[in-house]
DNA sequence: CGGCAAATTGACTCCACTCAAAGGAGGTGG
DNA sequence: CCACCTCCTTTGAGTGGAGTCAATTTGCCG
């Protein structure tokens, strides 16, 4: 339950025990994840500052907000959840981070964690000192592009969901933005096995988790979806693209209401 | 009221009739925007990418959502939004932003503008080619730092705000902020001069204007502010604090439940 | 002064939250 | 292997905070 980047301790911690370089060029990910866009010979040298660490466990933590800021991570498998605590003591989701997706970069303002960072199942990923990025980018243009794109992808992520939709919209959202994350990466966009707890997404989907439940019971009673524990499936997506992104309740309500 | 950054007829626009290259080193906001952390040197090859519009007049547009991408601006003077329009037509606000901040980050991963940027009140920009500054920033480290704080810092900043506070803490918040950064630039943080509409801060805070106009006149019976039409006065910051980030309303009846 | 948009205030509605209880899955230990 | 425990999930009932709709009021600018 240690986070891991603690400068002091690094080189003790267990999951330093098993560290091997990785071979970016072989992985399946090469191309969603930083050294996209390099050549043989840049992913190389890319290789070189790639630490694996041995995998993580359900509710094994990776970072602390608060730690101290030297290292990124890209999620190889699994899934993590980034979380804050705020003043109430309540836990706010901010992003579940999937293969490819980068970890870390909100704290670079700082040279602090800004967020916790916590493996929902076991996972594994790569580690890359801050300070090897930045200075391996200087003489990679494309792997300094590849860092802007992928900040530059994180704010209009965070942006477009800075709207006030309707509970059904966003969790219509949701359950398509992780279905075209998955297919992506060739797994089925149709079933959809969900890592996170009802709460982590209620938190995310900033909703009570009694929302969460009620809204996918009524989606499967219309035939959008079929709901298991850790596992959705979809079965229209039309309908639930419909749901997210058309028109709300209300409005289909007021819309009756304009047509009389 | 068209967006300047088409690259097509760039040269034809009137903001570059009065086109000048500016001395970031004489700048007053040298310490809060790109620049700061150049040496003398620095700053001088710094300022032969920048280029300065003539002011732009409120609602007037900087960028449009859906525009090429090749330029980002600094702001001078004045203040700018930035928003979309959902699905339903509706107006999002997603920042506002004021003398040092850097607008059109979010744009890098895609080449197009994601938001609307107009400003609210007359206002000027510093201008700068994307592809100098990535370039220049690779024999500047000190710059390809700064731009990575910057977005790095905007990422936060998004993340913080992900929370669901009460309208109270919203509004709170929303003033302590703008207070803060006032403050930061040397004016005054107890008198705040507010470019935007109520209905823009609703749109940014995710609430209704009418709520917003409740809660400043609630905070006002308090005694917490003086409340005009484009001028807030914080009369009690302590109380303002304490609304933001302690209790909320709801909280404090649970806890007087508690108690008793 | 008059016209118009922004802001305020009131009345009512509704969606999501809270509280509460029951059902189900997974893990642990005897 | 089963009993037990705990946590997650589901479902119901009632509440409340913010939204919507509507009517004024305020302030700006020609």
């Amino acid at each position: 339950m240690e986070s891991v980047q603690s400068a002091d301790n690094v080189c003790d911690f267990a999951h330093y025990a098993g560290l091997i370089k990785l071979a970016c060029s072989r992985c399946a990910l090469h191309d969603r994840c930083l050294p996209q866009g390099l050549s043989a010979g840049e992913t190389h040298r890319f290789e070189q500052i790639v630490t694996r660490l041995r995998p993580f466990q359900p509710r094994e933590h990776l970072f602390r907000a608060g730690d101290e800021f030297h290292f990124i991570a890209t999620v190889r498998t699994g899934c993590f959840k980034s979380y804050v605590t705020n003043h109430k003591g309540k836990q706010q989701v901010l992003e579940f981070a999937f293969p490819g997706d980068v970890i870390g970069l909100d704290a670079i303002h700082t040279h602090r964690q800004m967020t916790n960072v916590v493996a929902l199942e076991t996972s594994a990923v790569c580690w890359l000192s801050i300070e090897s990025v930045f200075s391996m980018s200087r003489h990679l243009p494309e792997l300094q592009a590849e860092l802007f794109r992928v900040m530059s992808s994180r704010i209009s992520e965070l942006e477009s969901t800075a709207g006030q939709p309707s509970a059904d919209e966003r969790v219509a959202l949701f359950l398509i933005s992780i279905s075209e994350n998955f297919s992506r990466r060739g797994d089925s966009g149709s079933e959809l096995h969900l890592a996170m707890s009802r709460y982590d997404i209620a938190s995310y989907l900033r909703l009570a988790a009694e929302t969460i439940s009620r809204v996918l019971s009524r989606f499967q009673n219309d035939g959008v979806l079929r709901v298991g524990r850790n596992q959705v499936s979809i079965c229209d997506h039309e309908k639930l693209k419909k749901i997210a992104g058309q028109e709300s309740n209300r409005d289909l309500a007021a819309t009756r209401r304009a047509w009389q």
